[in-house]
DNA sequence: CAACTTTCTCCACTCACAGGACAAAGAAGA
DNA sequence: TCTTCTTTGTCCTGTGAGTGGAGAAAGTTG
């Protein structure tokens, strides 16, 4: 199962894997438009390259106006693992060296039930894609945890709400299993690396993506590059005060961002609300499952409840301003919504967008779009891919 | 006037030259332990250095055991101009290569009349310099604006606090006039690179710098280097909202941290406190001098007056709660206080610890320090001059 | 004074890279 | 079909970057 994957000799070979990973199969031509080598030189690396594996040859391209030029392009047989653990779920993709989905799978777990039963699950999930053909053995692995990782060491550190995983080596044990390079990070951080890589802040180089699920986090990209902060922490936004002594939070403190509006709190005010006679739509919604989840709210919201739509207007309004007040201090160029809650759609948005446009200077706002992830689930697996393969792809 | 400094040839050059910035004379073989090349190649880049006049023989150095080592140093001819332009005063100074002040002035001016006259005011005070005999001309100028600037050329944009001031050319202006290279920055960055350089944040990586003036701002230091935002109003925290429905702000909004607490809104509040008879103390201040400053509140404070240590707690507590938001986001490893107020000292920041350490996570705040500045008024000359010596010191 | 250390200089060798000459392959028009 | 032009690939040479070793120069230590 171990394979010895070849990595790139230098920065020109470490460039040209990316150029082919992020724009497909492309002409010796075609590369040589893109990057600053002459062209002797540039077919000495990637005759280098071919003598590797990591690159095939792929017959001829098209004419531009005289000779065909030789086409090429990464090894096919290049699979990477993205697996996106959350806090109630799991997933599980492949993709090829182009980081496109192969096959996804998503298992419902809790995070709370340790490192070694969530491994156990993983390890199965990759092994049924496997089995299903898709892949004979993994050239990286990317993976995601929903805590604040030490990032060269690929350990959670102190995760608030995975007890257990506290210093858990996941990338060494990882890698030991599955017998290839394996990069840890926290998960808010691969939808960003996602967004980037595939979705909506393609190419953007400063940009915040808020991921609002059962808790809320906020990747930051600065320069092309994520902002993890010294210990790993950074973008743990859900504990920021919203709320001068607002609603009691788990963390102990007093009206804190997450304990306002998340995917959680807004299950909650929706079953207090229902319960409270205030929402026809809700408490028969209630009546019937039991329960209730922010997919109840969209649809009541949908259906033109006014007690749903309240809700969710609040909870934008909430997290509005904290990301108001994020984009002062950061001014990026974009800002990303995702999560869980993206099914409230353009009705969160709008919320949203109201805070920032109305608290934050003219100079930041101006040019700011304010946007939903357009990956949904798939954004942490192909960051997680992405981060790995950034890796892989670089001078060993 | 005109001087036409050398710069370095490539990355190897510009690297000895910030190493002796950096560290002062030194000895050939010492270079040789921090920069990772061959004895012989070394000696080729640094004779060449030797060949342009920024490097320059100097003796010997004591011996390590055998054959002493030749010194070399930066051309002790070098001078930078370090300007802070500041909302109601100025700061000039002469650096040598090394980045120490020869001499500074430092004259009060409202920014708001308008570039011409400020400019005026700063060339002036550059010809007195330069007359006392510190500098015959100047091989590189920095200096720093109180508000947005559009870095790559020099031009501040959309200033709140200093209009006239929009799409003033003040590189390209400043560059004529001296006849050297100017970079400009936004003040609060600069203090950033200052304190960086040679105050509480030598060598770290990854810190925030608050400085609290007039206005309120804030540096923001990512990975050794100075993040500035996409339209370089990035550290604008000044009209983050601190207080739900507060103080109406000179932006338009109510509640910003600026209306609550800065220089301008501590000097009303105490001038408010004095007039209501809360304080004596501020009381005959007020009557001795017709106005009152922050100065006036620190002093009141360690003469013991309840209503001015009252002001200040509270006001500290404002920009905690700012501050433990940012630091919740950024996670960074040191948190800088600067700026006019520091004279208010201990008390201010132990009421932004207090709020800190309360509210963001213990991950993020269990090995934070958060300190005063120690350069006080020099940060933002040093940093103007780091920041032009960066670039000189880089390769054409 | 001998033995050892550090530093500097010089030289030969390797490798990275550019750029030009030329051949191969194709397009487009006569 | 033939000629001309363009694009692409290959080969070769020249330049400069950089390493590493030999040995000389300059010190220290006992």
């Amino acid at each position: 199962m171990r394979r010895m994957t070849a990595r790139p000799a230098n920065a020109h070979q470490a460039r040209l894997l990316r150029l082919l990973r992020d724009g497909g199969p492309n002409s010796r031509a075609q590369l040589g438009d893109q990057i600053d080598l002459s062209r002797s030189k540039l077919a000495v690396e990637v005759d280098r390259l071919l003598e590797t594996d990591l690159v095939v040859a792929d017959g001829l391209a098209a004419s531009r106006g005289g000779r065909r030029s030789h086409n090429v392009r990464l090894n096919p047989g290049l699979r990477f693992l993205g697996v996106d653990i959350g806090a109630t779920s799991v997933d599980v993709a492949v993709t090829n060296a182009e980081l496109e989905i192969l096959g996804h799978l998503n298992q419902p777990m809790d995070v709370r039930e340790g490192p070694v039963a969530v491994f156990e699950q993983v390890l199965s999930m990759a092994a049924k894609l496997r089995a299903s053909g898709l892949a004979e053995g993994f050239d990286g692995a990317g993976i995601g945890v929903p805590g604040p990782v030490r990032f060269p060491e690929g350990v959670p550190v102190a995760p608030p709400i995975m007890p257990g995983w506290d210093g858990f080596p996941v990338r060494e044990a990882l890698s030991q299993e599955l017998g290839c390079p394996v990069m840890v990070d926290n998960d808010v951080n691969l939808m960003a690396m996602g967004e980037r890589h595939a979705g909506v802040a393609r190419s953007v180089g400063d940009f915040l993506c808020v991921k609002i699920g059962t808790g809320i986090g906020c990747g930051i990209v600065a320069g092309g590059d994520v902002h993890r902060g010294v210990t790993g922490s950074a973008g743990d936004i859900g504990h920021i005060q919203a709320v001068p002594d607002g609603r009691p939070c788990a963390c102990g403190n007093r009206g804190c961002l997450e304990a306002h509006f998340s995917g959680a709190a807004l299950a909650r005010d929706a079953v207090e609300a229902a319960q409270q006679g205030l929402s026809e739509e809700l408490a028969s919604r209630l009546a019937a499952n039991g329960t209730l989840t922010a997919v109840d709210v969209a649809a009541a919201a949908a259906a033109g409840d006014a007690t749903a739509l309240d809700l969710i207007r609040e909870g934008g309004n909430r997290v509005g301003q904290v990301i108001a007040g994020l984009v002062s201090f950061f001014n990026p160029g974009l800002v990303v919504i995702g999560g869980g809650v993206t099914g409230l759609g353009h009705n969160l948005l709008a919320a949203i967008r109201t805070q920032v446009y109305r608290q934050s200077l003219p100079l930041a706002t101006g040019n700011l779009p304010i946007v939903l992830g357009e990956l949904g689930p798939t954004a942490g697996v192909i960051g997680a891919a992405r981060l790995i393969s950034d890796h892989v792809f670089s001078p060993a």
